[in-house]
DNA sequence: TTATTTTATAAACAGTGTTTAGTAAATTTG
DNA sequence: CAAATTTACTAAACACTGTTTATAAAATAA
């Protein structure tokens, strides 16, 4: 069985050279703009053959999103270190602010684009974890922390940095009239304030 | 002049005509899926004509944020009433919230699409009202608050709503294994919590 | 009534995601 | 090895999209 073996290894080379080229085309583009002609166009082959590997462009941006969470999972691993629970979430939330800030059109895509319709009926790949990896890091911490509940307190931390950076990508802090750097900083200091907050 | 005035009469009733149905049409199907043949098809007019009142869809798309914005600040206006101060700032976020909640096709698309281009160049239609109301409601809270800086305060707050409501409508709280009912309860609770915290 | 301006549209352009029918190459079978 | 079959790929088409252009009809001005 060494050529079905082969084959099978080529398919999945093929279904990385597609996933890679769109997840950079996504990065640079944004997906909107991102067409599969294009993708196809770079990668030498006709529009048609990625049909064989992938049902449609929502699939595309699904398996994309699963790599970018994957890519947010090892940014967690490797900023939020500490031994001590509390400072261990602040390096947390800093860590997901900063991901936002460094790679704002990931970020796009994996949680302010609407949901591809096989992430709502099925699973998000490398979300969960990256999810287990905030509870995990709030439990600890949680006699420490002015929440009685960890889903509460989960919440509360996920959805300020994820509002303040989303308004930030989307550009909604216009209103404040503010320039880029000044919105930067200002986002940084609720973020403190935030962290200040929630300790008792 | 009787002529003339009565052309500008109807010209702004045939813009009324356009963004009163593309409004209608954004919140019943979204603003991707609805197209400029589906409008021009149900106001009985060819696509080119609205070409002739506004310049793109973009265009549309800036004129009926400003109607949504508009229709956030009568929100607010009728449900943060209280002459308390940190009473009418609790009532002004729960009213933030349930306007996303109620109107989740219309939160997207004032707070979560891309901005138009005329949005960030200029400046958005009846959005610094709302933001205004915001900081006015904010101001003389400023003593009970646990913030120094009532920029910091508005947008921690802005954020925190604006964060829950988005992973909301984008069904990104679907990784906490809840139910839409749940879900809402758990929102809910974590405003709450957030007006507790603030609190001195 | 004629000339001019205004208003509306049919048709086309360049693009999109996706499907279908057909071809050429690789593999398996006799 | 030759024939049959499966696999891999693509050209072309379908049904859309936003937008522009050239043209016709209606309303107004001269």
């Amino acid at each position: 069985m060494g050529i079905s073996d082969r084959k099978e290894r080529e398919k999945q080379e093929m279904r990385k050279l597609i996933i890679g080229t769109a997840m950079d085309m996504f990065i640079h583009d944004g997906y909107e703009k991102t067409s599969i002609r294009n993708i196809a166009e770079k990668i030498e082959y006709s529009p048609a053959t990625i049909y064989l590997y992938y049902k449609d462009k929502d699939e595309l941006l699904y398996e994309v999103q699963g790599e970018a969470f994957a890519e947010l999972y090892k940014a967690f691993e490797k900023e939020a270190t500490s031994t001590d629970p509390m400072e261990k979430l602040e390096q947390l939330l800093h860590s997901y602010v900063k991901f936002g800030f460094e790679h704002p059109d990931l970020y796009d895509l994996m949680f302010i684009l609407r949901s591809p319709m096989k992430a709502v009926s099925e699973d998000w790949p490398n979300c969960d974890e990256s999810f287990e990896f905030l509870l995990k890091t709030i439990t600890p911490c949680m006699h420490q922390l002015r929440f009685s509940d960890p889903g509460v307190a989960s919440l509360s931390i996920w959805a300020l940095g994820h509002g303040l950076i989303s308004l930030f990508i989307r550009q909604r802090i216009k209103v404040m009239h503010l320039n880029d750097e000044e919105q930067r900083a200002l986002i940084t200091s609720t973020v403190n304030e935030h962290l200040r907050l929630i300790k008792k």
